[in-house]
DNA sequence: ACGGTGGCCGTGAACGTTCACGCTACGGGT
DNA sequence: ACCCGTAGCGTGAACGTTCACGGCCACCGT
């Protein structure tokens, strides 16, 4: 196994610092010099590295260089699956947080790994923090983080590392005025997960309604997919036919319930108004548009990426702290 | 500035494997040999090491690690916008095809980034290669990437680096026949770019419509927007009342017509077939689902992953290879 | 008793870079 | 003439790990 491809010759090792130094009759130190921008060398000595430098297709090699000063800072970003609209959202915000503050972010997704242990366990050696949504235990955390700093996203009931949480009371508040200023009278509310157990933001949503006196029936999907969405939404119809506003476990499932109305000619938002939950992007891109309670994103990246760096610089302890983000009411076309 | 968090105390610095091997009254080696699971170690000692190495919260430097043995690589993932639907389906596949081969992706986003030359100039600097859609010149990409193995996506005129290209010809003859015997009479083209300048693939949907006795009008939207789609619907309507099909230039803008036409009450499939091209995951989201020619993201992340490795193996010229992956004709509700 | 064979463990060296110094030559001031 | 500062460059050392050896001991066979 050829360690890298060379620009020189085939089959030839990568060139060196000191190769570079050699050829250009100089000593390593200048050709750092050279390289890094660094005072304390004629103007055209750095030409003649330089030129050598190129010559040799000569590229720093990043683990010499993170050796010594360290300085190349990794974060670790655990999601589980980019092809569900959520994450690319979050990826994208940690990224532009990440890079504006110097790391880089290694992606890993846990969704089609064999294994999930493995996966987060590599990814703890690449990266000096870890954020995301890691499909694992406190203890599975604890044991394969070892040490690492560990920022959660939607921390819920975990208590390992640190945590973002995204709150949702207020701007259900919000909704639930918005949709009753709308006229709405029978609301019904299309939750995800066991029926008999309401998800938490389907509590708030209940909870919001029965705070302004309106008692709000619950039909339960499987799972926060599109088609269980659909089935969600069908099944919805059928239970309460003369619903006229529908809130969603999240904007997936609305948008298949919004697939179930439309195929069942029922206009929104004429008849029945309909709203998600997460603001994702998608929400646009459906007729008509998902009012939707939504979350800064970027806020979200900003404060788990300061709170991992933070631990990180040991200025933030590792357990126990938790940062809040609060969703808003995003008024779209649905409602 | 505080190196990393260690376990033991705060402030102190990061235990290394000489501290785990005095903790545990052995030499470096020994403690290698416990913790990579190498052969020659008595099981007792290699629980005393372990033991050690958990106390003091030891974790091997991935910068020693990687500077001896060659072993931890890297690709560089160069997306525009995560939040543009089209770069997650491929980001998604870059990675497990890349973990699959035991290699890690750093990813980098152009869009929101101030200045694309150093952000790219930063990845290659990371990466032992890299892949994606820089908006980066020929000359520009050499100069930065130096001597790095390169693959583009997408390649079309370029001729830096290796590339991977996406061939729709055969599949738009499909779309066309699918057209055609559904009873299509009046299909238009909806076009991104420049008036007058049709793009590749909406050339390959004239030229295959017109192979078949049908000419076909074009309107041209300013950009591959959703809300360019949507004004390109609405131009279209204008232009073209009579319309009965729309091929568009991808799925976003084919949603963007979706959203017009809906508003405009026009039935699809019913009275107007819509299709794009991508085959994004988008396309089922909406109502009608979208009728597209897709592309095998896996085949293509699979096709750009082993080409990269290949050039850093050697066993592939940095230069002038191309893949191709054909697109297949996706028929859904929209047509 | 002696050579041989393995199991277990330790020691130098190497990986490629930067940091902290140290050295030289040259120029300007007194 | 002398000293001193400085620009320009070079030399050890250090970063943390693994590889290639080599040493020691116990045990086996003859």
């Amino acid at each position: 196994m050829t360690p890298r491809a060379g620009g020189a010759g085939p089959g030839s090792r990568p060139a060196t610092i000191i190769d570079v130094a050699e050829a250009a009759g100089v000593s390593r130190q200048t050709v750092t010099r050279a390289m890094n921008d660094m005072p304390g060398i004629k103007v055209a000595t750095k030409e003649r590295v330089l030129a050598a430098a190129k010559e040799l297709a000569y590229r720093p090699s990043r683990f010499g260089r993170g050796l010594v000063g360290h300085t190349q800072r990794t974060v670790g970003l655990v999601v589980d699956d980019l092809m569900n609209p959520y994450y690319p959202q979050l990826a994208s915000a940690v990224v532009s947080s990440a890079r504006d503050r110097g790391w880089n972010v290694i992606l890993a997704q846990t969704a089609k790994a064999a294994d999930q242990y493995s996966l987060i366990a590599d990814l703890a050696k690449q990266a000096d923090v870890v954020i995301g949504y890691p499909a694992l235990t406190d203890t599975q955390a604890q044991e394969v983080l070892a040490g690492v700093p560990f920022v959660r996203i939607d921390m819920g009931e975990y208590t390992y590392g640190g945590g973002v949480e995204m709150e949702v009371d207020d701007a259900m508040g919000d909704l639930a005025d918005h949709l009753l200023e709308r006229g709405s009278q029978r609301p019904v509310l299309l939750d995800v997960g066991l029926p008999g157990f309401p998800s938490a933001r389907g509590q708030s949503f209940l909870t919001a309604m029965a705070d302004r006196g309106v008692r709000v029936p619950t039909v339960t999907a499987a799972s926060k997919s599109l088609s269980s969405g659909v089935a969600g939404g069908n099944a919805l119809l059928a239970a309460h036919p003369d619903v006229d506003a529908i809130m969603t476990f999240n904007d997936i499932v609305a948008c298949g319930a919004l697939k179930a109305l439309h195929e069942a000619g029922v206009d929104v938002p004429g008849r029945v108004r309909l709203a998600g939950c997460d603001g994702l992007n998608l929400g646009r891109f459906v007729s008509p548009e998902l009012t939707t309670l939504a979350v800064d994103m970027n806020a979200v990246a900003e404060s788990a990426v300061g709170m991992a760096l933070g631990m990180y610089d040991g200025e933030v302890p590792l357990q126990g702290v938790r940062a809040r983000v609060a969703h808003h009411l995003l008024v779209r076309a649905s409602t």
